[in-house]
DNA sequence: AAGATTACCTGAAGGC
DNA sequence: TGCCTTCAGGTAATCT
């Protein structure tokens, strides 16, 4: 599932392979991928070169611009299973819905369960449609990341999980930051002291960059041609590995339910 | 107002 | 074999 660290390689996937292209062409299978009319959008990006890809927690947006200077701005989010593909032997098959032109060069949309979408927005950095979301995981502060979680007590988990706070952690890296952290998934932020605290965040960061260096866990993969998928997933400490050893101290892992996602620990390193 | 639940989708896996 | 149920998880909308 893509989260902070394979969409932003995708971002620099995008950056180095599209970056400099015009946007010549756009076929939509599937309109429902996107915000606006499929008109609205190609009439929006058609002819616009490239500049560069910004990268917001889970969002990416691309940013285009014309030779008279007129600007257009896409926002995306690839949600669970959206994958840019740029392979130009790629075959189509039904869970492709859009297909993009740049300067001869495809690139495909393909999300299985057809949660991503695109939207044109009005600005590249800050749309307004991204005013609920929190600063990016890997940029914010303790200073500011401790302000906004000091006071909760909703699992320390689900406030993890909680983009309004610090945007880019899902489940996957949520369970392995707080196992590198040692600290429970149900413990209760407002009741943990300021060196804790700065350790998860520490270990959250600390996974996020990881992940990023080994190509993330998902299979998105722009440069390579035969799809090569992300290697992180024999790095992960807990995630999917229930009932399996711990690889510090070989308790048997755990398997719980915390704001509504299945979360893996260690019940012995992972003390309440 | 924060926290919890559901809808959105499809495919894989397991039970019978 | 085939039908049915459950699960997977990011986000927005809707509930409590």
């Amino acid at each position: 599932m893509p989260e902070l660290p394979e969409v932003e390689n995708v971002a620099r996937a995008l950056q180095r392979n599209l970056a400099g292209r015009r946007c010549t062409g756009l076929r939509v299978r599937f309109a429902g991928v996107l915000s606006q009319s499929p008109r609205a959008t190609r009439s929006a990006l058609l002819g616009k070169r490239l500049e560069d890809v910004h990268r917001h927690g889970k969002y990416l947006i691309l940013n285009f611009r014309d030779e008279a200077g007129s600007p257009a701005h896409l926002m995306l989010h690839l949600r669970m299973t959206g994958q840019l593909i740029n392979l130009t032997d790629y075959h189509l098959d039904r869970h492709v819905h859009l297909v993009f032109d740049f300067d001869g060069l495809p690139v495909y949309y393909r999300d299985i369960r057809k949660f991503g979408r695109f939207t044109l927005v009005e600005d590249g950095r800050r749309p307004a449609a991204l005013a609920h979301i929190g600063p990016d995981m890997l940029e914010i502060s303790f200073r500011e990341w401790g302000a906004r979680v000091a006071a909760r007590r909703a699992a320390l988990k689900a406030v993890l999980l909680d983009q309004g706070v610090a945007a880019g952690l899902g489940n996957i890296y949520a369970d392995e930051a707080l196992f590198r952290a040692r600290v429970h998934p149900e413990a209760v932020p407002a009741e943990l002291d300021r060196a804790t605290l700065q350790r998860v965040l520490r270990s959250a960061k600390g996974v996020l960059r990881l992940a990023i260096r080994h190509g993330g866990t998902t299979l998105v993969n722009f440069t390579d041609f035969n799809g090569r998928p992300g290697n992180f997933r024999r790095k992960l400490r807990v995630y999917g590995r229930t009932g399996e050893p711990c690889r510090a101290c070989g308790t048997p892992l755990g398997r719980t339910v915390v704001g509504g996602r299945s979360t893996h620990f260690c019940p012995s390193c992972q003390r309440r």
